[in-house]
DNA sequence: TACTGTCAAGAGCAGTGCTCTCGTTTTGTT
DNA sequence: AACAAAACGAGAGCACTGCTCTTGACAGTA
């Protein structure tokens, strides 16, 4: 009983040291071998023998699925911390500075980035435990609006040549259904003009990391995202 | 010499059909398996052995670069049959049409669409045969944005409220050279419009496809996917 | 008819995820 | 201090993979 409460048991450290040096073996071979990463080489380059990492990970898709959700919380938090150098009442700086934490993240981290939003693999299915920290960077944007309107620097109306939502009452049903679920003070059409930005953001990541840049912006990649960030923050209203 | 030439030879005519009976019954299990195809399968099914379907293809590799440069074409031939019912004077249904036509490919072919739209294989290396194929869709929207640009039904000017290009010298000469290359008549400004709509159109398609709207769209994916497509349009000029 | 190139089949190699068993060691409890 | 329970690493083994090499059979050409 006494032994038992000092701190830790020395199992329950070297399994804690040898599951984090697990996921970072792996994690380092998800950069060569990407999403169909080996156990066995895992195994191998750890000096263990591949059924003794079983204990560890009852099966690759739980070591994936690890990896999956410590990445998430890496983007997030990166994504957190560059925006929070900026002042709450710059809502132009902390767009910017939230799309420029991404791209910093999934350029250092390509594969990681492709493993959180790549294709899906195949027979894999997230797990539940996997959507907290997939919300963070999306939370942090819609935080970042909320704010906005609290403070009424971001206006609701779209503007008089904005595109209207079209008359499809599901769809706009739909959206307020969400808004009021994650964000009730974001009204409905700021929220899509929300939407249209992350995919924005996340569109020109994913296109510069797969390569659909190639041959064509190559040297610039960085201001061309600036200007990316900056046209989707004017249509958002972010000043 | 004379039964030589009738035609085909037995050895051709069978090859030919074996050939794409392979790349039919790979595709097939595409759906299920992913990127991460496997010949043994595909050989069973079709009640070979393995090493008689490296007769046809050297490596797995080369049978995915067939499959790939198959995906790029049909996929442009979809965009191009859809855009081809549309009113040439019509730029805004012309780029609904591709906008949709891509969508519907990609959900009628999911597996697909994530072979050559989703995370780079690690190993596998693109070969140049798949970069004609691969430019059928741009290609669509550049003649697209080229013929409003000599109608005159898109101006260059981006309007009053627009973001403008950042004053990085190397941007502006890269994507000048980029468009002289590629389509002369598009002014610069114009042309990163586009590319802004192009890098929308497929994040919307690829974040539908990856799973990115569930628990938020779910029912009107159709009508949200078109009112991006008229956001976008908007924003390009199209009208 | 004789030759040449193509073909499918089979064996084999190294690698994979995963399961089961076998001794050993640590843990929590009498 | 003694003991049962749990956890652990190692090893063998199964079915599978991509790929190579060899062998024997067949078609096309001369």
């Amino acid at each position: 009983m006494l032994s038992g409460m000092t701190a830790k048991n020395l199992r329950a450290r070297v399994r804690d040291e040898l599951t984090s040096e697990i996921k970072a073996i792996a994690r380092r071979q998800l950069t060569t071998e990407g999403a169909n990463l080996s156990l066995r080489a895992v195994a191998r380059e750890l000096g263990m023998v591949s059924s003794a990492v079983y204990r560890y990970f009852p099966s690759r898709d739980d070591l994936l699925t690890a990896l999956i959700i410590d990445c998430y919380d890496e983007l997030g938090a990166a994504a957190e911390t560059a925006e929070a150098a900026v002042d709450r009442a710059d809502l132009l700086g902390r767009w910017l500075a939230i799309g420029h934490g991404i791209r910093d993240w999934a350029l250092a981290h390509p594969a990681e980035y492709a493993l959180i939003y790549g294709s899906p693999v195949p027979g894999y299915r997230a797990p539940q435990t996997t959507v907290g920290p997939a919300a963070r960077t999306t939370d942090l944007m819609l935080t970042m609006l909320a704010d906005g309107v609290a403070a009424g620097t971001l206006p609701a109306d779209p503007g008089p040549d904005a595109v209207v939502l079209p008359p499809v009452p599901d769809l706009a049903a739909e959206l307020d259904r969400i808004g009021t679920l994650i964000s009730p003070t974001v009204p409905r059409d700021l929220l899509v003009r929300g939407l249209t930005g992350w995919i924005q953001m996340f569109g020109v990541v994913t296109f510069e990391l797969f390569g659909r840049f190639q041959n064509m912006i190559e040297d610039n990649r960085r201001a061309f995202y600036d200007h990316q960030l900056r046209v989707m923050a004017g249509h958002i209203g972010l000043r």
